[in-house]
DNA sequence: GTTACTTTTCATACATGTACCAAAACTCAT
DNA sequence: ATGAGTTTTGGTACATGTATGAAAAGTAAC
């Protein structure tokens, strides 16, 4: 609560002029590191004391590149956003803006240890270029099928609710549970459908029980880029009214 | 990695008519324990060496009342949800998916580590009566809408990813960084907007520079009921016809 | 070269979830 | 009452993220 780890941290790599030691270690080093133990080891093992044993340092060391854990992964998911072809902006809006979600809930949906840390508060800010030529994307497509700023933001948060909210439920969770190492599969995380629903009391929840065994199958169906297609129908609606959710200052 | 904890784990609280020795701890008595803690102490103290400690048990005693502390909270969210009021089942269609969406969506507001473990996959088989009127009441009101069942499952799939998106980006994350114990003010967690975006380049993201200082005033705005409701919209515009995300099987 | 200062490095420590296992405690058939 | 079987209990141990602060290693001024 009162030192808050009061030396030198997170040098983006190298500080303009100070004096002190120079590092032994760059920040580009431990990010490969960390891309190495991810290729070899599977996400899950990557954690602070292993990527200080394969960058070859001790563990609090990495605590002068990184701010913590969460800042780690940001870090990663830069680097790895890099790789996403940019996304297209010209076109039919509409076929844009779902293009762009779907091209955002792919990485995501490879990248499954990404939405651990894409909950966080303020992460957009954090993000680099490439991450935010998506979210750009978004925003133009809504900005040019005639919404408001404020409806555009709109658009793009419950696009982004959505897919941090799919991604979550049914890729990182598999992982949670997966019990050891490596992701079952890689790439086709969704494999394991919702457990059947029909021993439920058909008095009590008539409609759950009556869909009963065909739950699994239903929830185990994908939802993007169709699923996502209808409520960005829903959301591109409103454009130009007022009141998107509340109004612009 | 062998041995999956292989006693008798988690019997609901009075197995039928085993003989072996009689448990000191009741699970009711435990999750009294929780309750209090949560109360006392704020969700983050939650821990369950400190659960067993209130309960007057030694640490690993908890387990054979839970899984794991997943289990825990899950058992803890079927007990608050009892306390729910139950949806309103007649009336407009729409009206009643929204209110039950943004029922489910204010409770989880109040119980931001209920989010924790709401992205378990499969979590819907071990929600209680309680918590699952308000997926019932969704499905019925898709349905008498018109929907298929296959539809109805998305739509209900549709809302959940983004209730439980909007509840972890906006409630979840600022618990984590919160630093200390208890939420800040409890009920009203959607205080901290995201930051600026304004010193982006405008050559390179025009449309979210010139957002600029607004984003974060905008993103920080609530999305329920009102801005749920568009895309519900889109959703149901879909009823009865085929592919609303794919065949029904 | 010496001194002062800055930064990096890392050993130690703590709280966490939970696997493992041995001992205790109880019931039931005999 | 005794023995067999079963369950509960809790001590110990390990991996995790990270706070703390001391020691080391460099640079700059003299």
């Amino acid at each position: 609560m009162t030192g808050e780890h009061d030396g030198a941290v997170t040098r983006p790599d190298a500080p303009p002029g100070r004096t002190g030691r120079p590092p032994r270690t760059s920040r580009a080093q431990i990010l490969a590191a960390a891309r190495r133990i991810l290729e070899r080891d599977g996400w899950e093992k990557l954690t602070i004391r292993r990527l200080a044993a394969e960058a070859g340092v001790a563990t609090m060391t990495l605590y002068h590149h990184v701010r913590d854990r969460e800042d780690l992964l940001i870090q990663l998911i830069n680097e790895l956003a890099d790789q996403l072809p940019p996304p297209d902006l010209s076109g039919d809006p509409r076929d844009r803006i779902v293009a762009a979600a779907t091209s955002m809930h792919d990485a995501l949906a490879a990248w499954p240890w990404a939405a651990e840390v894409l909950t966080t508060d303020g992460f957009l800010s954090r993000l680099g270029e490439s991450a935010l030529r998506v979210v750009e994307a978004i925003v133009a497509g809504a900005v040019d099928h005639g919404c408001t700023p404020a409806q555009a933001v709109h658009v793009y948060r419950s696009i982004w609710y959505y897919t941090v909210g799919e991604i979550l439920v049914r890729a990182n969770s598999r992982h949670r549970r997966a019990g050891d190492g490596r992701p079952a599969e890689g790439a086709t995380l969704f494999s394991g459908p919702d457990p059947s629903l029909g021993d439920l009391d058909p008095s009590h929840q008539p409609h759950l029980a009556a869909i009963g065994d065909r739950w699994g199958v239903l929830a185990a169906q994908d939802t993007y880029p169709e699923g996502l297609r209808a409520f960005v129908d829903g959301l591109l609606a409103r454009a130009g009214s007022p009141e998107p959710g509340g109004p612009a200052p």
